[in-house]
RNA sequence: GAGCCACUAGCUCAGUCGGUAGAGCACCUGACUUUUAAUCAAGGUGUCGCUGGUUCGAGUCCAGCAUGGCUCACCA
């Protein structure tokens, strides 16, 4: 037997040798299963009396010398299971007595209600499926420890079942989401995510290498100028739901990768993406949870449309009573920022200064969901200019719980604007901003060769489900979250 | 990247003034044929996150480091 482990280790490969003497496969293999543990509660009434057969990870045991109870937890839920020396023979009351908490088991018996009324089945065959060698934690208080629950998310799985139910619903979130943009005559597409130039957004990427071409390759840090690729060529409504990566900060809200949806639709504006949004919000939270009216880390939102829509100016005018309007060079918006109490560094400019003062005094106001429309240009290098007031764009972020959920605007299509814009990020990016776009050339040519006005959009899945979770942490959305490795 | 906090048995947690390391669950042995956080009796589990320092003596005091949590910065 190997050495090093403690007690509790060793118990568990001593049964498991013991159990190979016997003949017995402690890691069985093919069972049939008919039922699942919340189907024979809920079926009762059918199937009182009636066999079935249900697999599982045993939860729980209570022995009774010559009977015993336990608790036999599968995907659906959990079942009691009563085993009688009996009904099963000594052989399999001896294994059923040697059984640990944590091994999985197939049970096949008669359906039926304890003295007690609990719905049970009473086991004619008992099956070892999987010997498990770890002891799980605490059956009462589960796992706790936030760094293991993480690092082990497997055991959190196991013990708590409030996680599960999250990335159960994470799941439907996501198919609910593919299922409005399909009916909507939006096509799944995918796009790399490995590039030559991380572009679409402002982040510093991941940058890894390539052996055989000996080159510097990105991972991507959005999705957009790709997408916007396939509206030049003729791809009318496209939609990709994919993994993003940012090399920075990891906090509650952030993950160095996360999940992002992004769409295009040709011929729309930022109005059509307004209303696409709080549809598809309002249809995702109907299909999964049966309604819009949630509640977040106990406060009361309700999703239902439409949505309030405000220019960032005006809600800037009603926050903090500044009007931007009013204020045209950049001296007097510095001016105006410091009276609010707003540290200003080096010259950022009017349109940056704006989006500082809206941060602070508007943002945390936002917590019904809210279209803030209209963003400083210096901010929105793809989005298309205003007509009647070229420093600003028609772009929105829809915020709630103060949180950016979606950011979309009428794309630019104009490869010469396009250009120039890319020319001041590159401006930026020498004077050593480094979350600065960079220049792309092949997708200027793109735009030369024609992109139809559109609208696009971005939404961050992780945030949607925490939302929809009533999650406070993105790692409790993302089943493997980003750690540094721990030594053991 | 900065500040604060946490780290003790497999898990959840106590640990007083610096003086031989504790409980519950889990585990082991026994009793119990409708229990349910089953119960009853008996058993003992440990690199007190790591490395140093102070001290006759450190889980406890001091310093540094690791990992995590929260807040801030950056960002979505």
């Amino acid at each position: 037997m190997e050495t090093g482990f403690n007690e509790l280790l060793q118990v568990r490969r001593q049964k498991l040798d013991e159990l190979q003497a016997k003949g017995v496969d402690p890691f069985g293999g093919k069972y049939e299963v008919t039922h699942h543990a919340q189907g024979v509660l809920d079926g009762f009434a059918q199937l009182e009396g009636q066999s079935v057969s249900i697999a599982g990870r045993m939860m729980s045991k209570r022995g009774q010398g010559k009977a015993g109870f336990a608790h036999v937890k599968d995907l659906t839920g959990s079942v009691q299971i009563y085993v009688r020396l009996d009904d099963v023979g000594e052989d399999t009351y001896q294994l059923f007595n040697k059984l640990d908490l944590g091994d999985i088991i197939g049970v096949r018996g008669t359906v039926f209600k304890t003295k007690m009324g609990e719905t049970t089945v009473w086991a004619k065959e008992l099956t070892l499926l999987t010997k498990s060698l770890q002891p799980l934690p605490d059956k009462w208080h589960g796992l706790k420890d936030v760094d293991l629950r993480y690092r082990q998310r497997y055991v959190d799985l196991i013990v708590n079942p409030e996680v599960q139910r999250v990335f159960v619903l994470r799941s439907q979130i996501i198919k609910a989401m593919r299922k409005f943009l399909d009916s909507r005559g939006f096509l799944e597409v995918e796009t790399p995510t490995m590039h030559t130039i991380a572009g679409g957004a402002a982040a510093r990427p991941f940058i890894t290498h390539h052996n055989a071409l000996d080159m510097q390759l990105y991972m991507r840090i959005a999705l957009e100028l790709h997408l916007k690729r396939l509206l030049v060529g003729g791809m009318e409504r496209v939609y990709e739901i994919g993994r993003i990566f940012r090399n920075e900060g990891i906090s509650t809200k952030h993950n160095p990768e996360f999940t992002m949806m992004e769409l295009y639709q040709a011929y729309a504006d930022y109005h059509d993406m307004m209303k696409l949004t709080e549809e598809m919000v309002a249809f995702i939270a109907t299909e999964t949870l049966g309604t819009t009216k949630i509640t977040y880390q106990g406060q009361a939102i309700d999703l239902t449309p439409p949505w309030r829509r405000i220019t960032m100016l005006d809600a800037i005018k009603e926050y903090a009573k500044v009007d931007f309007n009013e204020i045209t060079t950049d001296e007097g918006a510095e001016k105006a920022a410091c009276q609010l109490g707003i540290q200003v560094e080096g010259n950022p400019g009017r349109g940056k200064i704006i989006n500082e003062v809206f941060e602070a005094f508007v943002e945390p106001h936002l917590v019904q969901p809210t279209f803030i429309m209209d963003y400083p240009i210096e901010i929105s290098p793809l989005a298309k200019r205003k007509k009647d007031n070229p420093a600003f764009t028609y772009r929105f972020e829809a915020f709630i719980v103060c949180r950016e959920l979606a950011n979309a605007f009428s794309e630019l299509n104009d490869p010469i604007d396009q250009r120039e814009r890319f020319l001041e990020q590159v401006k930026q990016r020498a004077a050593g901003d480094d979350e600065a776009h960079m220049m792309d050339e092949d997708f200027i040519r793109a735009l030369e060769y024609g992109m139809p006005p559109a609208g696009g959009l971005g939404v961050g899945v992780d945030r949607l489900v925490m939302l929809l979770t009533d999650s406070a942490s993105i790692r409790d959305v993302i089943l493997f979250p980003t750690m540094k490795p721990r030594e053991d």
